[in-house]
Order: structure tokens, then C-alpha cells, then sequence
DNA sequence: TACTGATAGTCAGCATACTGAGCAATATCC
DNA sequence: GGATATTGCTCAGTATGCTGACTATCAGTA
């Protein structure tokens, strides 16, 4: 019988488990309590300032009912705002704060660290090859799940 | 500013992400109602009849507490059965009923599907590429996580 | 045997992710 | 311009995954 893992769907969650295990860690060793999604959507938001929900989610391919929690928390630890749009009155406009952007600074050392632990398996060129096979199947199964990701408009 | 996208972490989420999609939409279009987790517990019941939740958990690699939950959804469902132990009366054997070996049977065309839709973009070699190296970059980081993968006592 | 430590399982609480539904506002089309 | 479709966001419900705590039980030892 076929093992489990040598399914690559089982070995994606158990790649995906450790590198969020491995976040955390260093993150939290560094003092700061912050998970990788909203490390990645506070990152998104410093880099397109005033960008709303929608576009968001798609930039980091999150589910935009996932991400309205996501700013919740956000808000709530100060590090972001979020502000009804004037152009569209649907929309929410999103901004980084001074705290957020200390935090992101601060913090980077950290995450960094955590994307070299999660590979240490690997020589250097091993590392890199996992990372674009990885980029080339996540591009073509694009579509494939509810929340895919999408470029910015101009 | 380094894009999320070039990030070991925000790939392995990314590509975890697509793989639970493929994986529900080609067991729901077969006309089951089953995840991933649950496959992959099944299976392991079915192939080690009579294991307790920790060993099955460290099979997997799913932590004990959320073993618990997919127990119980597969019991409901009358997949699987938990009974107690009697050599210890802390722990729960687990067995596969006959309908859950109905389902395995039947659903098993759709996993595999699921597998190499997820691959879809590779080339066969570069699909084995990245096993191997997934598997490598695991092994390596799997006491990192507070669910690391266990082999069954002897 | 009494004590100590470890182990099996569960539970409460929190944070992703998703499905599906709904509301409000905007776009589109006739 | 008005009906229709689409879009931005939120919410309820379900399923992982985790932290940390707790109970019951078992194992080892003094």
C-alpha cells in the first residue's frame, strides 16, 4: 500500500506545519507574538498603503473571509488601521501604523531566520531548487483553490 | 523589499492550500465527503488495526489534541470505530469499520488524482524532484513541530 | 506500598481556512 | 433610467492545528 508519505499532499501539510512551527518560534524568541499570516498581510499592507480588503487577499492569496479576521487582529494590536473608503463606500482602506511599521522592522531579523531553519535540510542549491519547483506547481494549480492570488491593478 | 512570494514559509502554505482544494473537489466529485486529515487517519487505522490515538497521532504527525476531533468525525460517520483499551485502560483502540473500508476502497481513484493534479505543472522528474526534496527539508525539521512524525513501536 | 514521574486522552480557547448566505453599494446593460 | 449583475465585506458554521491545563492511569522506585 501507498504510504502517506509519499503523497505529496500529505508532505505539503507537513512542510506547511513545520515552517509555521518554526515562525513562531523564532518570532516569539525575538518577543513578538505574531503569526506568519499576519506577518505577511501586515507586510502587504506598509507595501501598497491604502490598499483594500479585497486586494489584499489577493496579493497574499487568502480568502477574503479569512482576512477580515485577520485585520481584526491587526487593528486590535495597533499595528494597523482600517478606514471606510471615499471612492467606494463598500470598501475598506488599509494602513500600516508607526507602531506596525516598528514592529515590522524589528521583526525581521526573525522571520528571516525562520526561512533558513525551515530549509537547513537543505545544501543552498537544494534550497532554491525546492523553491521554484514550489513556485512552478502553485502557479499552475493557481485557479485550483478558492482563494488564488491576483497582481495589483495599476 | 524582499515579496512574500520568494519566502520557503509563504510557499508551503500556498501549495498546501492548493493541494486540500484539489484534494476536496476530486473526493467531492467522486461523491464522498472526506478530508484530507481524515484520509490520511483512515488509512493509517486501516493499515495498523487496533492502534491507540498517540501512535496513530505519531504516524501522521497530527497533533493528540486534534486527533481527537477527526476520531470523533470518522466514528460519526461510521468509518471507524474507538473502543477501550483493555492491557491499558487509559488509551482507545482504534478499528475500521466495513463501510470505512467500502470508502477507502472506493475513493482511492480520486486521491490519486488529487495527487498528480497538485504536480499538474511539473514534469515527472521534477515531481520527484520535489518529493525528495520536501521529504529531505522535513525530515530535518521534524522535532520542530510539536506533532512530529513517529514510527510505530515494534 | 507510597511516591514520583510519565503517559493517554480530553477540553477550553485561539487562529487560520473554507462554504454558503446575506447586505450594501457600484457597474453594466437594455 | 431602471432592472440586473457584480463586487466588497461580514457573518454563521465547520474542520484543522496549536497552547496549556486537567483527569485518569500506568510505570518505576525507594
Amino acid at each position: 500500500m501507498k504510504d502517506n508519505n509519499d503523497m505529496p499532499g500529505h508532505l505539503a501539510r507537513r512542510f506547511q506545519q513545520i515552517a509555521v512551527a518554526v515562525f513562531l518560534a523564532e518570532v516569539g524568541d525575538a518577543g513578538f507574538d505574531l503569526t506568519p499570516v499576519q506577518y505577511a498581510a501586515l507586510a502587504t499592507i506598509k507595501a501598497n498603503p491604502g490598499l483594500d480588503q479585497v486586494t489584499l487577499a489577493g496579493l497574499i492569496a487568502y480568502d477574503r473571509t479569512t482576512i477580515t479576521g485577520v485585520i481584526d487582529r491587526l487593528v486590535q494590536k495597533g499595528l494597523a488601521e482600517r478606514r471606510a473608503s471615499r471612492r467606494d463606500r463598500r470598501a475598506r482602506e488599509l494602513e500600516i501604523t508607526d507602531e506596525g511599521r516598528r514592529t515590522l522592522r524589528k521583526i525581521t531579523p526573525a522571520v528571516e531566520s525562520a526561512q533558513r531553519i525551515m530549509l537547513r535540510g537543505l545544501s543552498a542549491k537544494e534550497g532554491s531548487d525546492l523553491m521554484r519547483l514550489l513556485h512552478k506547481a502553485i502557479a499552475a494549480g493557481n485557479e485550483l483553490s478558492r482563494a488564488p492570488l491576483r497582481q495589483a491593478q495599476a
